[in-house]
DNA sequence: GGTTTTGTGTATCGCTCAGTACACAATATA
DNA sequence: TATATTGTGTACTGAGCGATACACAAAACC
């Protein structure tokens, strides 16, 4: 074969996808790339292909490590309500726990929404598969709760959701209000079991 | 004095605002902004300063001329569930309405929540100001239309239609549903005055 | 009408960007 | 050990960026 590659890959990938958090794809030059990661930019080009390249596995890694994690939480278990407390309130210590200029603060995915998804078809298929999941995990653990109107509770909850990542870096007191707020709905639509 | 503006200020500032609506601040390129000006960039700077400086007073504009306009449908006519309801009917149309192409889809502020704003004081400023005078006439509408919870219902409100001026360029179809959803919610809310 | 003051047009600045060319380093195979 | 193959480092490219310098144009004031 020939030379082997210096840097283990999911390592560099997770620092790029870091970066990207923090600043989006546009404002995150090669520059700011090669000092996150460590490598010259031609491994990130022979590695990756482009910085869209990088991206998009930075892209890959966050649904993989990020979303998938917390959306696992509302189908496994077959919690229902439990379930949906749990994820609210791990969404919530996540917002509450990060220091005010962390750069993992928000979401990804909801920063990228108002970003390139506005011209990127390519960007927009990968939030609106993001949104579309979140929507069918909290309306199956609302239906599997004996919630009747389980889409439009759904459809709430997904947007408490969506505002407090979108507020997470403006406002992060009132991103962990909204998320309060779903915590409170849910419990309302479902009285505690007294145990 | 001298020489006379030989350009309308106002029709000037729109263009921008239109521009960096559609694109976004850093996307939206100078000679991009001379193209939908019609001004040349000595004259921009000569008037505004900065592309910065453009910016902030196309979002000045955004805020006289289409925010507070749709904010007064609240706070007016003492309408409470009226203006509620025609608060978020308002805001479907807009979303329902415009061509999926169209570069006022969505809302500047919101789409500066996960820009600009994550990384600039004074954006960030200005995005909180929009999310608190929101919250505040929808709790005001709540209010006077004689619920309890309002502080609940009102981030509620606010979180449907901020998710649905951020997801309005991903899936459409959707942002109508969140819009819906408030509408349902509204309705249900407070029984309808029978006719 | 001359002068002063202000707006506009042209041409260019220095800089940063994503991406590339190419020599060199390292290792698997023969 | 020789060679082929692949990863890495250095230095660079052309393009686009925001911003500016400066000459010229036009209108208000004396």
């Amino acid at each position: 074969m020939g030379r082997l590659q210096s840097f283990e890959r999911t390592t560099v990938v997770q620092a790029a996808r870091d970066l990207f958090w923090d600043k989006g794809f546009e404002a995150a030059s090669l520059a700011d790339l090669e000092g996150a990661t460590g490598l010259k930019r031609s491994s990130i080009y022979h590695a990756f292909g482009s910085k869209r390249g990088l991206f998009d596995a930075a892209v890959e890694d966050y649904l993989d490590t990020v979303i998938r994690p917390r959306l696992r939480i509302l189908t496994e278990a077959g919690g229902s309500r439990a379930s949906l407390v749990a994820y609210f309130e791990e969404l919530r210590s996540a917002v509450h726990a990060l220091p005010e200029d962390s750069p993992r603060r928000g979401c990804l995915l909801v920063n990228c929404a108002a970003g390139l998804a506005g011209h990127d078809d390519l960007a927009r298929q990968v939030v609106d598969g993001y949104r579309s999941e979140l929507i069918r995990s909290l309306q199956d653990a609302l239906h599997t709760a004996g919630s009747d109107r389980a889409p439009e509770r759904a459809r709430t909850l997904a947007s408490l959701g969506m505002s407090a990542m979108l507020l997470a870096r403006v406002n992060a007191t009132e991103s962990v209000a909204l998320l309060d707020t779903a915590l409170d709905e849910i419990r309302a639509w479902f009285p505690a079991p007294t145990p």
